[in-house]
DNA sequence: AGTCAGTAATTGCCAGAACAGGAACATTGC
DNA sequence: GCAATGTTCCTGTTCTGGCAATTACTGACT
């Protein structure tokens, strides 16, 4: 925010808001796109990638929803329209009546594959190939923890 | 997306998984302390900034639509909510009688100062402090062009 | 067995977001 | 002056998201 480059904003300013700028700007080109070619958003996109990622057994609601990157809450409701789209279905937990395990059916598998396919596309061509490689090295080195899933330690403390 | 790390990603992958959980964790986190604290959301902390950053005349409403990262269209409805708060009042525009110019109020100047203080805390305390200044230096000249509004060049090509 | 706190997921409700359509106005060319 | 075309913003409608309450079940304790 604040678009003016105030000569006094500290260093971690201005990397925040190319870090913040870069993802907004990006993910409304990589949500149209997504949407126009694939007929699903992103939110869908990424619940189908978790359950791809997961064991064949699925997940279960509840870590979904934690490991969601882009809705908050709600995820019975994003299930619900994901499944009436036949791309996951809701199974029994064998011994857990109250639960649910969330599995991708084939076509979700299919769906999903051809949409990373073309999502790696958009990315590359809105990021990847706007940057050197050495750019890249430098921001994947310095966030890597984030998508590491917890935040990294205080880089002013010693701890790595 | 895609949780696993395979070995065989290309760099700008791992540095766009990077920027992506990055902002989108910073933001869930800077999203309900300003809710909570400012009593209002992100988006609306983006109308404001950018109404605050420009001239004292205001904006029109097409502009304020194309330079907001977080809100897609309903920007009519986005103002409703915040005029009713307030923070910024309709004005006409001398000359032509379709149009409007969306101006902060004294009220409105003053919660934005408000929460533009808290926020750079948060994103200090979120971001800032995790990496070092090298890093810091780096992510910000790599993704300068993001927020200096338009896209970079090809990095393949030469151009800077 | 019977009760009771704890857990998993759904439902209802309302504010907010998305999308299409339309009214009011400006501008251009005749 | 007048019609044709493009701009600017609003309204109607439908869908999504966030939060609290609810249902259905589990596991432990008596």
């Amino acid at each position: 925010m604040q678009l003016d480059n105030d000569p006094q904003d500290p260093v971690w300013f201005d990397s925040w808001r190319g870090v913040l700028f870069a993802s907004a700007r990006i993910l409304q080109v990589a949500d149209r796109d997504m949407l126009e070619h694939d007929g699903f958003p992103l939110t869908w996109f990424d619940v189908l990638a978790r359950l791809f990622d997961a064991p064949p057994a699925g997940m279960r609601m509840q870590e979904l929803e934690e490991l969601a990157l882009f809705n908050r809450g709600g995820m019975t409701r994003l299930v619900d329209r994901i499944e009436a789209a036949s791309l996951v279905r809701r199974e029994p937990v064998p011994g857990d009546r109250r639960g649910v395990r969330v599995v991708l059916t084939a076509e979700g598998r299919n769906r999903y594959a051809a949409a990373l396919l073309r999502h790696r596309q958009v990315i590359e061509r809105e990021f990847g190939r706007r940057l050197t490689p050495a750019q890249h090295r430098a921001i994947a080195d310095a966030l890597w923890s984030w998508w590491h899933d917890v935040g990294p330690a205080d880089a002013t403390q010693d701890s790595g």
